[in-house]
DNA sequence: TCTGGGGTCCTAGGACCC
DNA sequence: TCTGGGGTCCTAGGACCC
């Protein structure tokens, strides 16, 4: 918490569906709702004039078609979600290199790093007014709720006091006295299974959530939870505005219209996201380790797969691969109704590339699996190929390198030229047939 | 006509290593 | 001769957020 309110939050207001009625006038003043459209959609945004019926976000749009039969009922057009965003970021960063985004329609924005005459109400107020206005010009005229406090969570707070287009200030001091009297579900982290426990001790509101020593929440919600809880009770929060965060995972689900059976279709459907998935991974210019399948069964109960390859990868046979190999755990008899692929433990190519110092094959062998054990382990998994450390190999699209790495029955390769930057190293199948040995390997 | 899709973080147990 | 302790990695599941 700082002594002074210089961290602002932005929410724009209802924006998907604010963006439909931005570009399609018809909808202006109408009930607007963008999600799934199909049997099993969800609500994503509900415009105001839809709220006022009591359709609202997370909502199964069957029962917001119930509630308002005269909605527009929308898929979205994340394009032009997109846009949008980026406009209004751009701006934000225009105001402050400290910009923070949320999703695409939130962000922190770091004020102290922005160029104010000073740090009073009066200033940061005026500042966020005109904000306000620039945020509507930019988006082609959405309006934005604002909130501004002295740490992040009180700026949040903030922004959702007076929505739609609101602009509240809380003023340094006054943290405490503001939250005391609200639910504790206002702080974030806390959803219904957190409110449930802590009703549970006769904890309702952030005021008797004060009363409850750190002990006893750690006891109540876990280690990491309590003692955050504990903290935020008493609005002491010191978390910075961060600008870049890396990405820790890429996946992709769908969820069916109707439950799936048949074992070959369930294959073809995980092959096609593990494409999906590492043609995003490329685009990303990112590879990874952990490979991971994600099921919902027919009763609604996930769940998940998953395995970790020696190497990064972004080669779709590898993670199809490894998908289709941990769909071949799942009892999937009872009707899938959703499939996911995702990968995890991801890398960098080109940081690994500068941080790492194997650029001679013949370090290569110190990593955990490169060795000769490893190699003729593999050569009883995949009795075509016996990949050794340091071998010089081929590949149909990847060019050429050596091996750096094999076991359960991957191949690691750091491939040195054709299509990617140097140092590149990708995990592939070890029977995958476009690659080839080029040297004999050293042993056998 | 029950319950999306893309993420993050946390916990807990077992393997493995020193 | 009945039993260490810490650290890290991996896996599975769950809560939560927008």
């Amino acid at each position: 918490m700082r002594a002074e309110s210089t961290i602002l939050h932005v929410d724009l207001d209802a924006f998907f569906a604010a963006v439909e009625q931005r570009d399609k006038p018809s909808l202006r003043g109408k009930p607007v709702v963008v999600g799934g459209v199909g049997g099993r959609g969800v609500v994503a945004t509900a415009s105001y004039e839809a709220r006022a019926f009591g359709v609202h976000s997370a909502m199964p749009t069957a029962e917001a078609r119930r509630r308002c039969p005269n909605a527009a009922f929308l898929a979205g057009r994340f394009h032009a979600y997109r846009e949008t965003s980026r406009a209004v970021m751009g701006l934000l960063r225009s105001i402050s290199p400290l910009v923070e985004p949320l999703s695409l329609d939130e962000a922190f924005v770091d004020l102290e790093a922005a160029n104010l005459p000073d740090h009073s109400v009066a200033s940061v107020s005026a500042f966020a007014r005109d904000l306000k206005e620039r945020v509507h010009e930019v988006s082609g005229g959405l309006t934005g709720s604002v909130g501004i406090g002295s740490s992040k969570f009180i700026a949040k707070i903030a922004s959702d006091l007076d929505k739609p287009d609101g602009l509240v200030v809380v003023a340094p001091g006054n943290e405490r006295d503001l939250l005391r009297p609200m639910q504790v579900t206002v702080i974030p982290g806390v959803g219904p299974a957190t409110a449930e426990s802590l009703r549970r001790i006769g904890v309702h509101t952030v005021a008797e959530l004060e009363e409850i020593s750190e002990d006893e929440l750690v006891r109540v919600v876990g280690r990491s939870h309590g003692r955050n809880l504990y903290l935020l009770a008493r609005a002491e929060d010191d978390r910075p505005v961060v600008p870049e965060r890396e990405t820790k995972s890429i996946s992709v689900e769908d969820t069916y219209d109707t439950d799936h059976v048949d074992a070959r279709l369930l294959q073809a459907l995980v092959d096609r996201q593990a494409g999906k998935v590492t043609e995003r991974l490329r685009k990303a210019r990112l590879s990874g380790r952990t490979v991971t399948l994600k099921v919902r069964l027919h009763d609604f109960s996930t769940l998940t797969r998953s395995a970790t390859l020696p190497g990064p990868t972004d080669d779709a046979r590898t993670v199809a691969r490894v998908a289709r190999s941990l769909l071949g755990d799942v009892d999937t008899s009872g009707g899938v109704r959703l499939l996911g692929v995702g990968v995890s433990g991801l890398a960098d190519w080109i940081q690994d590339d500068l941080f790492t110092d194997t650029e001679d094959p013949d370090d290569a062998d110190e990593g955990a699996w490169a060795d000769d054990e490893t190699a003729s382990a593999l050569a009883s998994l995949s009795r075509r190929r016996l990949w050794v450390p340091g071998m010089d190999v081929e590949h149909d699209s990847h060019g050429r390198g050596w091996v750096w790495g094999s076991g359960r029955g991957v191949v690691t390769v750091r491939f040195e030229t054709a299509d990617t930057p140097p140092g590149r190293v990708l995990s592939l199948a070890a029977d995958d047939p476009s690659l080839r040995p080029v040297s004999p390997p050293r042993e056998e």
